[in-house]
DNA sequence: ACTCGTTCTTGACCCACGTCAAGTGCCCGT
DNA sequence: ACGGGCACTTGACGTGGGTCAAGAACGAGT
């Protein structure tokens, strides 16, 4: 039934066809690349560059890191170096207790910053997972230190960079601490349509990068409780679902329910 | 009970006393007070300046502000300014849903930085409420972007902060998501013993500063279940309570509680 | 000292979500 | 095409913590 439902109104080209893994030639795994020629540029930490302040810091490059689906950008407690731009597939980031539980905190996609909370030890405080094949731009760490102060505008970026992070994960201790389960599905449902809408692709069909468990850990419940809600909202005429693909059907009826 | 066993073994004079508001003359509420001979300078955003550094920038002065109990530092919405070190008092941050359910996402302590939320949209996306009468030192932000580039000791320690931050919330989305009622409760008294050791204070014995219902907003639970989950580390002898004040008498059973 | 309002405690009950378990289907490698 | 292992769904049942309610203790103001 989601197949036929799936020709897309908004986007013409696949989420995958746009954020592919760039050819060798486009984007070798080490060297660097021009950041003028880069499709990220509208999303990217250098967007707020003046033109003046770009030709100024002459021609920015950095280098690129591919990661397999599983395969960890970095791990809690390694030294910290970089902070990481997604160019390409999701990624996730995760704290682990000692006992093994685990909690997924962030979900990062193209286009977006992780990495930050290495700073204030010198150490990774997460592991940071690939979620599916993809790549990052690695921005070293005292490169990037040294630019922004050379360029106010490369630290106004990375101000608002941070001051977004502290602000995201405001939100997810608001979901996690005050909403019930319903509720944080949708929230995320909803969160997830606008950072599509924003790549430029449709706001209400897309495919979850995460399993259930993970989504489950992301929002704080199991994942039979994901997958009873998922089925809910499906029978609710919310959502349609069909494993990892979601159409969202009425993003009203689910804003409805985060307001009780 | 707790009267007798309350004679401190660490601190030799009582935390209202050590970071009580400044009387007048040190302390005016609008001007700007010299940084050399704050009692706060260990802890401060500066404590990292070199020597050299700090006698570039002069004599650093920012103007601080006094709270009551219940004022409001800055509310959600309004128009960031600057950020703020807490010199005396406890200040909690709020975020709130539109159907009046609010989360606690902070308490900050003497020396602790808080308001960073506000760069990313020029606008603070939290209350910050004072839980006693208190003063907090006004850190402008423009002049600290302008500090931040010329002196790179106040860039380092900025970033820092902003990276304690991130893996702050981090840990309590953690705690929020993955850890049981119990689990949080003990987490929370470990770590205030953690932040008031800190401070030069006892490890075993302070002040809560928050009604039951913050703790339980801040832990994502009622206040019900806060007061209960006292009641019962009370009977098994890992704490003392009584109203607000606590000792901890086992932080070794606190901290077996986490691990399951 | 007295009063009113807020905060805290405790009990009884209930429900949202976790746990356990069984069954299905999909994907991946051979 | 086949087999094995994950991922997912769904049901039955249990329980941690929420809800409701009553009373006690505290504290600020008079």
């Amino acid at each position: 039934m989601l197949a036929e439902a799936a020709t897309p109104e908004v986007s013409p080209v696949s989420f995958r066809e746009a954020f592919s893994v760039s050819t060798e030639e486009e984007c070798p795994a080490v060297t660097g690349a021009r950041c003028s020629g880069c499709r990220l540029r509208p999303v990217c930490l250098w967007s707020g560059l003046s033109e003046a302040a770009e030709r100024e810091l002459g021609s920015l490059a950095f280098a690129h890191r591919r990661l397999k689906l599983g395969q960890a950008l970095y791990r809690s407690g390694e030294p910290f170096q970089a902070i990481y731009l997604v160019r390409s597939g999701f990624i996730k980031t995760v704290v682990l207790l000692e006992d093994g539980r685990e909690q997924v905190t962030g979900l990062y996609m193209p286009g977006e910053t992780l990495g930050m909370d290495g700073i204030a030890s010198a150490r990774h405080a997460s592991d940071a997972i690939a979620l599916e094949d993809g790549d990052v731009c690695v921005v070293p760490y005292d490169r990037l230190e040294a630019l922004s102060r050379e360029a106010s505008a490369v630290q106004r970026h990375l101000h608002r960079l941070f001051s977004k992070e502290i602000v995201r994960e405001q939100r997810m201790m608001l979901l996690l601490g005050s909403m019930r389960a319903e509720e944080r599905v949708a929230a995320f449902l909803l969160n997830l349509s606008e950072r599509f809408t924003a790549l430029g692709f449709s706001p209400s069909e897309f495919v979850l990068r995460m399993t259930r468990e993970e989504i489950g850990s992301l929002l704080g419940m199991k994942l039979e409780t994901v997958s009873r809600i998922f089925s809910r909202f499906h029978k609710d005429r919310l959502i349609e679902i069909e494993g990892k693909h979601v159409r969202i059907v009425s993003s009203a009826g689910l804003r409805r329910i985060i307001g009780h």
